[in-house]
DNA sequence: CGAATCTTTGATGCCGTTCAACAGCTGTGG
DNA sequence: CCACAGCTGTTGAACGGCATCAAAGATTCG
């Protein structure tokens, strides 16, 4: 198999899966040191952006996906009256791109909440070790169909829910996410605006602010802002789930 | 794991994709005939299966994806209250289970609509065969990012639209999958029942049935039960799509 | 300070749900 | 043959959740 960059310059950007924190959420692989060696041959870290910047844009031709490493990411598809719907919001250890690889492009914009850093996945090269790496091959497939599931879910919350199920469900996602890189359960900071939340989930931003303000009035959380304070997680828990379905 | 059928049986089963009318929808794979054997080799055609009956359940343990070869299939997911909450309808061409991939068995149901047979796609082995085949490989991972877009138009739909917009989109999505099995595009016999159609597109039956009944006195379609005449598309399309530009 | 963005609150009305009834079709069994 | 039950599809009336319109506070930042 024809390899056609110079090692060398593969390994001035190499970045470090082994090392990194993200590691156990983004590529999880039950591979051998030599095969994480190889990995992170493709794998290139990039440069931190600033908030309200394009990792890509829609349409454009797509060549890899991005582990978010550091912010928060929305992503989004452009409808023809250049209103935007969001798709998704994408934290660090979890990837974009993985519905754009159809021969149209990316099948969606995504752009940065926050100052935020990736690394890139180059397709093509993915592609290739995947070949060599069944266990790469696997968690890629793996990782789809979870991303296929989650956005079953989603259409589910948005179709059968109402606006307090939504929110609700919404706001114990970002809470489990945030727990599983160690971060509070409890104490979030919101990394979209309401307007996002409301795109989002389907809802006017009036919907939102209301529900959040009953939310706060029947003491199951606090919110300055942006900043919310989760105080009854199990009651939101039953808000939830009283619009049923399992979430991941 | 245990192979319990012999070479020879299975080239008894063996399917033939090469024939298969569907296989441009299926399996289009840019692969040499040799390379086609070898896929044939690992998929099995199985008998038809009654209307009302499942494919596979929820939880059960995943080990196939399905091609549908005739017929038709919901698929559902059980909710606490053991409501159904349908996630997808399928047709002869497509394919089912590649949102159950990772480790908790099949993610939702899957039930036939009508009389239907399958072809079935071992997973393990199509991983394995993948392994030599790229262009196996790439295609599948196309096939499960596609079924991301779906799912996300699907929530779009789902979170924008109104009801008429929900329902024009369906027999739209649903006229051009006949169309491309050469089937009639404007005569469409539906394979599910007004309450399935609800259930999908998070609408209650009497909605449909008068959404269905407007269309019909405006002269956008004749509909007398699951049969179904679409006598103005470009009416449909654009009531389909009023729901990118403004509301009004 | 003032402009822009974000968030909250209030008043009004529409769309789709809910409840209820009926009609067509199919199969069953006395 | 008819009576009956079950499923499917249609139609009507009234309620209610959420969008819409309007506007004022809150926050950020040049």
């Amino acid at each position: 198999m024809g390899e056609r960059i110079s090692t060398l310059r593969v390994s001035a950007l190499k970045s470090s899966c082994q090392q990194c924190s993200l590691s156990n959420l983004c590529l999880p692989l039950a591979v051998s040191d030599n095969e994480i060696d190889r990995l992170e041959d493709i794998v290139q870290q990039g440069r931190a952006i600033d908030r309200g910047k394009h990792v890509f844009r829609q349409h454009d031709p797509f060549r890899s996906c991005f582990a978010v490493r550091s912010g928060a990411v929305k992503t989004y598809i452009i409808s023809d009256n250049g209103e935007e719907q969001i798709t998704g919001f994408y934290l660090p250890g979890e990837i974009i791109g993985l519905d754009s690889m159809g021969p149209d492009g990316y099948s969606c914009s995504a752009k940065t909440l926050e100052r935020s850093s990736f690394c890139e996945i180059p397709f093509a090269k993915m592609e290739e070790l995947s070949q060599r790496l069944p266990s790469l091959q696997h968690h890629f497939f793996q990782l789809m169909s979870q991303e296929i599931k989650n956005s079953q879910n989603l259409s589910i919350l948005l179709s059968k829910n109402s606006a307090e199920e939504r929110i609700a469900t919404l706001l114990l996602s970002l809470s489990s996410r945030f727990s599983r890189r160690r971060l509070s359960a409890t104490q979030l900071i919101l990394p979209m605006p309401r307007h996002d939340i409301a795109n989002y989930l389907g809802l006017a931003v009036e919907t939102v602010s209301r529900v959040m303000t009953r939310f706060q009035r029947q003491g199951l959380l606090e919110s300055h802002g942006r900043e919310v304070t989760l105080k009854d997680i199990p009651a939101l828990q039953s808000i939830s789930h009283q619009g049923q379905c399992q979430k991941g």
